[in-house]
DNA sequence: CGCGATGTTGAGATGCCTCAAATTCTGTGG
DNA sequence: CCACAGAATTTGAGGCATCTCAACATCGCG
């Protein structure tokens, strides 16, 4: 998502500025302090950018799949966020220097007006998640992770349960509990790190309009 | 914040293209099934952003004084977002036909930097915020949101308990008890309507890193 | 086979929300 | 100028969802 709109011998402009990097699976792709070099689009695998505090909470903020960028702003700022960003799979990524990134996103006002509301969509997905924390029990949250999940991924998740919760803004054990109550009412299976939902409507019934992830 | 770097010409450019438009006490400006067709401005007073559930929790994301812009992402796309604003003071905002704006910030990078710095500031707020909600206590968030609007407002802040609750992501009375207790410490004092900042050195104490708001 | 990661479940502590009632302040209209 | 309505503040009591800590089971990989 982000580059609809451009014809294909755009898309082949930018390809022409990048170089691949190839990422095991559990490493990091870039860090909080870190400095923005390149534009990152997942080629192939999957990448979570989070957000982990000092008391070692940890909040996926996103998980980006192959055609995905996973950095926006920082190309055109170059200073250091408080997002990490890791693979969770073998991944390969796209990088395009930074400045080729931004020269190329101003000669495309479509592209720019795609960042935009990919931006858009993670700030009021953000909002969302604070609400949700206030008014929302582990339970609908839960639920609602399930859902965008499904939406994206289809009907097998391969996540852990504290992977869940990271998503969720729980715990690991609360999670757990949960995923026991989706489980004994025939919505979800689950294996050791795993989840497969068998009911996405009766998800859906529990709650409506999905997360941004 | 969001014009640094552009030159006396530019702004007064820019300037040319808008209107002023003026906002009772309480009035809104969007809402959040309103199309963006104006860049928004605040030239006077002070204007709120929030978002609001359908169970009737609110939320301030922004609050914008002189200078600063209340909605950089609807120009770029028209698009509708969850977001409102309202006036919190009889205020008067500068209104720029969308294209122009967009086209504006096209032609001038710099702006475009600045704003893509904004909205990195915002996401990142957003999901220390959501952090917080997981790991910090309602003082703890509380004092955050007093630090941030001291060093934004200085000593006097004018707001309600309820407005300091929808900034803190909590209930008017659990704001109510924190401020007593701070104001036992000796820290704030508060009238009706009005929080004073007695000893901001001690509020940085209990928190660093001060939100974007 | 053993070790680390993951899953499971229980019991206890607690911070916060909810509901409720009473008080004080403000500004508005009679 | 006073009365009154609405908003803001205060304080208390009770309930409960969730976190925390802990023990144990299970899985999969080297």
């Amino acid at each position: 998502m982000g580059f609809e709109g451009l014809d294909a011998g755009q898309i082949e402009a930018l390809a022409e500025m990048s170089f691949y990097a190839r990422f095991a699976k559990g490493a990091p792709v870039f860090l909080q302090e870190d400095p923005c070099q390149y534009f990152y689009l997942v080629a192939r695998g999957l990448v979570k950018v989070f957000i982990s505090s000092s008391s070692g909470i940890c909040l996926t903020y996103l998980l980006a799949k192959r055609g995905e960028p996973i950095n926006l702003i920082g190309p055109f700022t170059g200073s250091p966020r408080i997002l990490s960003a890791q693979a969770m799979q073998e991944s390969i990524i796209a990088c395009v220097p930074r400045d080729d990134f931004v020269a190329f996103a101003i000669a495309n006002p479509i592209l720019l007006a795609n960042i935009m509301t990919i931006l858009g969509k993670a700030i009021d997905s953000a909002n969302s998640r604070i609400v949700d924390m206030m008014e929302k029990r582990v339970e609908q949250r839960l639920v609602r992770v399930l859902t965008t999940l499904f939406e994206k991924f289809g009907a097998e998740i391969r996540l852990t349960s504290g992977e869940l919760a990271e998503l969720a803004g729980t715990t690991t054990e609360s999670t757990l509990r949960t995923m026991a109550r989706l489980r004994g009412l025939g919505i979800v299976e689950s294996k050791r790190g795993q989840v497969k939902i068998l009911l996405p409507a009766s998800l859906k019934d529990l709650d409506q309009d999905p997360l941004w992830v």
